[in-house]
DNA sequence: TACATTTGCTTAAACGTTAAAGCAAATATA
DNA sequence: TATATTTGCTTTAACGTTTAAGCAAATGTA
């Protein structure tokens, strides 16, 4: 039962030539002649020969692998970087590892040391909401291993980052709620400590200034962004003595669960109360009312991590420095939010 | 810039010992002294040194990786899955590989030969909509690399299996609604040539018979179950001049659709229709009505599958015949029908 | 004391591939 | 015709590890 692989050397007996032969025809070298090159291709094919990664690997010092860490894959957001991703890197011969961190910190340092152990070429990463130790990351980085973060980065790492403007996103999404006639606007956001919930927090701030607006503490509040979350908080922002009339929540997720109060308590969006979410999760514009929400670029975000991650196995020297791509989210504007 | 990894060698050269007495000694083979593994393992952890797993998957002919193809991860389902396959087989040395199909054929057989490009020690499945064709999965079982299936399998590969009963499930949904007093039970279902949705089918059909209700034509609709097609499939039904007073629907996404249209159309749910979904995915317990699912026990099929995978390269020879494990599923009725 | 066993290592080969260097034959150039 | 270049291969070594085989020294046994 147990077969035994076709090597190249298997390749080499057969047609009475050197395994090296073999290897150059099956990599279209120049110096090997057409009529080698067919006669090895058909007997790879019939002896179904599947070349061996890892040797290959050893011996090139390339894995051909690259490790992605996200926080989680089911969220449509993350799955769809990860899809494009794979699709750039696929074209040029990687493979990609996925890993999941779950928020927790522990699990993203588990995943760190599996993705160096299995000696990836480079890793593509979100942080986990608990990241705030960087040491981990700074592992990748001594090692000379092309480190690319996204969405949830980290300044301090001097690393490669794409993600959105997310302090314009609030502003954006602010004026919107005030052009509607909004006067209250309450914000669901992340947690501070997690440097895009900060931003949209302080982008949110600074809007509310910019329009005049004052900005009341009530109205600000710091959450995990889960549908639980998103529930609960909405709930508070109603038992308020002075509700708002707009509620901007930092997640989709969150968002939905607010929206669910809302639908629940008969209270009309978005005349009594506007709503905007965060993501363009597809389930936005399928529930009803549909939310507001903001286009974070998921396929571009993916796109240019890989061709990121790229740039660096055709250069030589690995010498990573603080190179953002800051992308600009666009705010698509639903019945939540959308007053007639 | 350029590091040079620490190698078994350079530790070699400290000690003034063979390569072959630090590999042993970190292997912790009993013909090694206490002194010398103290010393090896000091000297290691000074010059920061990793091992190489390419070398030792080369060597011995184990990459320690095991390759997973699911058609989606952005679903709780199949992301609970990976996350208690992965911790069992992470407890065993094992790193887990993650791909999606995204429910294409094309893009499955491409997972499959990464995945065998990659040297996986053995793949977990569950097969897209599309999968009819099973060359590809075959040529899995051709290298004897272990295969194991799970939720979408294929009785003709005979290889293992987990997943719940379905058949069994679609009959205990379907009295839970007679129950309820519910005479017109509609279905709204997966395609027939997907095995497990072809079992709900024929479990909901037998299960009619069964309690003498008439098996009516137009309350039988196959799609592929997406929020998109729950809204459209539950359009349909309320289009009939004799609607339905229940819907059962084969995936947790397409109920949510279809809750959504009933919500819309102001149709009280469980008294006017009862509604139930498959899958327990979490948002079922968070709209309102929530709705009531089906556990499928996203946690045992991982860790069994994971655990079959192990009893395999426990054995020596690979021999794989269809060994399937059936987990009842279990119906977890919520508002969307319990009629009071 | 003489031999057997155990201990603690070393040497050498192997896993499958690739890349550098080399070399003979064929072809081009002057 | 003599020399240079190109073509089409071969040989060899290497990637970092593991494992089988071997061997001297230390220890045990009678």
């Amino acid at each position: 039962m147990k077969k035994k692989k076709t090597t190249i050397k298997d390749i080499a007996n057969v047609l009475n030539i050197s395994a090296a032969a073999v290897s150059k025809a099956l990599h279209n070298d120049s110096r090997i002649s057409e009529k080698t090159k067919k006669a090895v291709r058909q007997v790879a094919k019939n002896l179904n020969y599947q070349p061996n990664h890892l040797a290959s690997a050893l011996r090139s010092g390339k894995s051909n692998l690259v490790g992605v860490i996200v926080p989680r894959t089911n969220s449509n957001f993350f799955s769809s970087v990860i899809q494009n991703i794979e699709e750039v890197l696929n074209k040029e011969g990687y493979n990609i590892i996925i890993t999941q961190s779950n928020e927790s910190y522990k699990k993203e340092c588990n995943n760190i040391d599996t993705l160096l152990f299995t000696q990836v070429d480079g890793i593509i990463a979100s942080m986990a909401n608990e990241t705030i130790n960087l040491e981990y990351y700074e592992k990748i980085k001594a090692k000379g291993i092309p480190l690319i973060l996204f969405d949830r980065g980290e300044n301090d790492l001097n690393v490669d980052y794409i993600g959105i403007d997310d302090y314009n996103s609030s502003h954006i999404i602010v004026e919107h709620l005030i052009n509607q006639g909004c006067k209250r606007i309450a914000h669901i956001g992340g947690f501070k400590h997690t440097r895009i919930f900060n931003n949209r927090i302080e982008g949110y701030i600074d809007a509310l200034q910019k329009h005049n607006l004052p900005l009341d503490e009530e109205l600000l509040i710091e959450c995990n962004l889960t549908i639980a979350d998103g529930r609960e908080k909405m709930m508070q922002l109603l038992a308020l003595k002075n509700r708002p009339d707009a509620v901007y929540v930092a997640g989709d997720y969150a968002a939905l669960g607010a929206q669910q109060v809302l639908n629940e308590q008969k209270i009309n969006m978005p005349n009594e109360i506007a709503l905007v979410g965060f993501g363009n999760e597809p389930f936005t514009s399928m529930v009803s009312p549909s939310i507001s929400s903001v286009n974070q670029h998921n396929e571009k975000i993916g796109k240019l991590a890989a061709e990121t991650f790229l740039s660096y196995v055709k250069k030589e020297e690995v010498e990573q420095s603080l190179n953002k791509i800051i992308l600009n989210a666009e705010l698509i504007v639903r019945d939540s939010s959308k007053i007639k």
